[in-house]
DNA sequence: GCATTACCCTGAAAGC
DNA sequence: TGCTTTCAGGGTAATG
């Protein structure tokens, strides 16, 4: 399931073998995914254009090209991105495929096809209904202590896990990393997201930034589906103190962690450590 | 505004 | 062994 931390790995995995690459040819499955992928489209601003570049802005890689457009993609659950010579045998749900003037192919798989591959206008793709809303990346120098406290201010009556999980709010966090984060800050995901005091407030917008920072440099989390460009693993599952641990001992106070349902997605605390 | 539920989807795991 | 059911979850929409 990838997060910030999958994402940003796998824009790190394609740069290497898509800068400065042309897209000769495109193809699609003709399956669609969260949305219909528009192939016509696709085809327009790609065939004939350069990669200029790979970045990322919450749980989105954005693959600029030459010519003025954006591809954009999210990976939803099960979604990756992956390099193969052209010709070679494709993996079953493979959506999209792009091939490069070196010969080789991208390729799009998604199983779950909960992902999204669209086309904008470069100038125009900030204002896309995908990236609109979104938050600023917890990240970036836009996620502020003192933005942090605001929001949480002017929330009402959701709670910590949910607040994190909204993507207007923070854009890049998902499942993993709010459970992980709260636990690094002491903060029960039930507590109400103004109840949070200052002290923990501050502590909490420490560890968004270090535990995503931290599966960065291990390239990401590794659950089930996620690989990056070049089909490798991460390695920060063998870190998580928290997620997918319901039963076995926290590694703070030898409690054992608890998982719990909120808004139909689970949540791993520990119920001494976090109040 | 928020929580809950359903939906999209497939593969893995569990249950029978 | 083999079939069926359950579960996982990112995002969105409908409902209460």
């Amino acid at each position: 399931m990838p997060e910030l931390p999958e994402v940003e790995t796998v824009a790190r995995s394609l740069r290497p073998r898509l800068l400065g690459r042309t897209v000769e040819r495109v193809e699609t499955s003709g399956l669609a995914l969260r949305q219909p992928i528009d192939r016509a489209g696709l085809e327009a601003a790609c065939v004939g254009a350069r990669v200029l570049g790979v970045t990322r802005i919450g749980k989105y890689l954005l693959i600029e090209l030459s010519r003025g457009d954006v591809l954009l993609a999210h990976l939803g659950m099960s979604g990756h991105f992956a390099f193969a010579q052209g010709g070679a045998p494709r993996e079953p749900h493979t959506h999209a495929v792009f091939a490069l003037d070196d010969g080789g192919e991208l390729r799009y798989v998604d199983a779950r096809r909960f992902g999204v591959l669209s086309v904008h206008r470069t100038l125009e793709v900030r204002r896309s209904a995908e990236l609109r809303l979104l938050g600023p990346d917890p990240l970036s120098e836009d996620f502020t202590f003192t933005y942090l406290l605001e929001c949480l201010s002017a929330s009402s009556g959701v709670s910590i896990k949910n607040f994190l999980l909204d993507q207007r709010r923070l854009a890049g966090l998902g499942n993993i990393y709010v459970s992980e984060a709260l636990h690094a800050a002491g903060i029960s995901p039930r507590r109400l997201a103004r109840n949070v005091d200052p002290r923990r407030a501050e502590r909490l917008h420490r560890t968004i930034r270090e535990v995503l920072s931290a599966s960065v440099e291990r390239r990401g989390t590794t659950f089930r589906d996620y690989v990056d460009a070049e089909g490798a693993w991460g390695e920060n599952q063998h870190h998580l103190a928290v997620y997918g641990r319901e039963g076995e001992p926290c590694r703070v106070c030898g409690a054992p962690i608890r998982r719990i349902v909120q808004g139909a997605r689970s949540t791993f605390f520990c119920p001494r450590c976090q109040r």
